[in-house]
DNA sequence: ACGAGTGTGTAGTATATACGACACATGACA
DNA sequence: TGTCATGTGTCGTATATACTACACACTCGT
């Protein structure tokens, strides 16, 4: 599972070409990590970072912050909390759209965005 | 966040008004863990256990798995795998629903469940 | 009185998680 | 030819997770 790293690796150079300041080690001095570890992320050396330096690696890198977790296979603690208030109710619901198509699940999005009750 | 612990010795109890089979020894025999290690999960004594012996201990007492792992803390595996074959959607449709009402969000597994896609 | 079964207290442990510190080799630039 | 920045290799570590092992005190039936 180096998926994760490759992406970042492959999103910093992208932004690099254009702005010198997305060195390895600024992008690791402004998320707050040490360039050795960055480093090994990107190789996949080590496993992906907590969930709050993911996150903040996902806004250094102007990537979606729920597609970013999901690459270093976890779940928006956020949205674990939400499942945890109802367990049975989402339980059910996220297993009935398992294998739905993406058009489906954004037509039950918009209906619940314009829903009223 | 004893709550766990308190659910299971609650269920634990009741089961064994009509079955001396589900004293804690007994009961933690069958699930696989050792006495103390479930006397100290009763009493909060330490974090509720992994999602394996969470699962058992849900089978053992008759309780719903997913409420039991939400009481325990956590989101199923197999649910936050779903999520993360496809976050971004699966993530704005939670947050979505993190208002509703309960009733709005069951007519949304039905309709799914009864759903021609 | 004693053996079986009950719950619990104390101590320890293996493994995973999530990094930091430091040194090193390389290449570009002045 | 320094020096500056780059990426990386090695080693160490604090904290959390998920338990086991063993001993103890109590109670209940025989």
């Amino acid at each position: 599972m180096t998926q994760f790293g490759r992406t970042v690796r492959e999103l910093r150079e992208r932004l690099r070409q254009e702005d010198a300041r997305f060195s390895l080690r600024q992008v690791a001095k402004r998320v707050g990590i040490e360039p050795a570890y960055l480093s090994k992320i990107e190789r996949g050396d080590v496993a992906p970072p907590s969930e709050a330096t993911t996150l903040r690696l996902a806004e250094e890198l102007d990537a979606d912050p729920d597609w970013f977790l999901a690459l270093a296979g976890k779940v928006s603690s956020d949205l674990q909390e939400i499942i945890r208030r109802r367990p049975e109710l989402f339980a059910e619901l996220i297993r009935q759209l398992r294998e739905a198509p993406d058009d489906a699940i954004l037509r039950v999005v918009r209906e619940v965005r314009d829903g009223d009750w």
